[in-house]
DNA sequence: TTGTCGGCCGATCGCCGACAA
DNA sequence: TTGTCGGCGATCGGCCGACAA
């Protein structure tokens, strides 16, 4: 998946470790987040010296969530002690998100959608500076600019949307034609938010942060 | 769940051990059932001789699907050999429910689905042994008779339908309102059955049996 | 700038009858 | 008896503009 659609959706507050480094690795926190599978291991070492051996992006076929699958190489207490005693670096050298992210800074927008934006009644408002960063610019000689947009989700989805300026006397942009069938397949609801994403090929992203919801939120759901 | 839906639903090709009754378990059949988690388990014996402590019946709450949960309790040697012996019943004596099912004969009715019936052009055709066996009759006298109809699912979700009879020249039993909304909220193709049941109570129940279906379908699900 | 609403057109749903298998 | 289809009315989706926050 899009690394950095994949951050965008994961949020500011997601960072994750950089493969090679090393981390302190807690199997009885791990254990208490699978209650289902809940189990008293006696033995358990209370934490493991461990260094990351790869981390893959992936998310939820169905709610487009994402998360990361971390993959951790426990280390002999020799590697710990010259780790701790600065012989050997902690970071293991790899390029950080962080690094990258300052040096490439994609166009992109976050916004909350609205009742407005999740009714079948119209489409969707795009924030002006949404358009204009993110979108391909329209040819506004014409009485009517509109233009096909293509973006691709998480999972490589492609989205097809018809996009227009100035409808009515205060201009503004929107999403008509395709934006509610986008809405129905990603099942998002007022609150939710989407992004926009330019990428430096000039290829659009678009990805999905739900509002805060609950376990077993689906039960729940209208109809 | 209603255990007379429950096996409507089922079939009659399955049938449950008794509460009480003894049967052999084959772990490593078990294990094979649940490739996921599949193990190779060392030392684990070919079959255990068990007592039934219970069977609870369940449908998933998505596809409606039924199974159920048994409880096993392993036995000692001593008791399997009275078993074998005759000493002890291998029956525990609880009433089974194929004899219940002869002494109370609910009005029941299974009917593959058509096109039309899956269609949106339309409702769903009744067959005529099915409204007289099942739905509360109709006062014929009218010119258009009609009724609501209230039906429950395994869940106990009621379903309401607009049952109505003579349409066209050739007189026919039909569900028209609500019927298409039971099909998408069940995701019911032509080819999938329904079933209605009428207790001893009177009151409708309503089943679903799904036509033979592979792992991992939804995959391939439209939209 | 952008969220919401009234108006309105067109597409689909869904009810009715006809007809045939 | 019942599966399918043509017809057509009612409903809803969805695009446009207006207006206000």
């Amino acid at each position: 998946v899009c690394l950095e659609l994949w951050h965008a959706c994961a949020g500011p507050l997601v960072s994750l470790p950089k493969r090679g480094s090393f981390v302190l690795y807690f199997p009885q926190g791990h254990l208490e987040q699978a209650p289902d599978f809940s189990a008293v291991i006696y033995g358990l070492p209370p934490h493991v010296f461990c260094r990351i051996l790869d981390v893959k992006l992936h998310a939820e076929r169905d709610s487009d969530e994402v998360y990361a699958q971390v993959s951790l190489l426990p280390e002999s207490e020799d590697i710990e002690r010259k780790v701790r005693e600065g012989v050997v670096d902690v970071d293991g050298g790899e390029e950080d998100y962080e690094v990258f992210k300052r040096s490439n800074t994609p166009h992109m927008f976050c916004k909350t959608l609205t009742a407005s934006d999740t009714s079948t009644h119209g489409g969707f408002s795009v924030p002006r500076r949404a358009a204009e960063d993110c979108f391909p610019p329209l040819d506004c000689s014409q009485p009517r600019p509109s233009q096909e947009l293509l973006a691709r989700d998480l999972h490589g989805l492609e989205l097809c949307f018809r996009h227009i300026y100035r409808v009515g006397q205060p201009r503004k942009h929107l999403l008509t034609t395709g934006w509610s069938a986008f809405v129905n397949k990603k099942k998002l609801v007022s609150g939710d938010a989407v992004l926009f994403l330019r990428g430096d090929d000039g290829k659009l992203r678009l990805g999905v942060r739900r509002a805060a919801q609950f376990e077993g939120a689906s039960a729940f759901s209208i109809q």
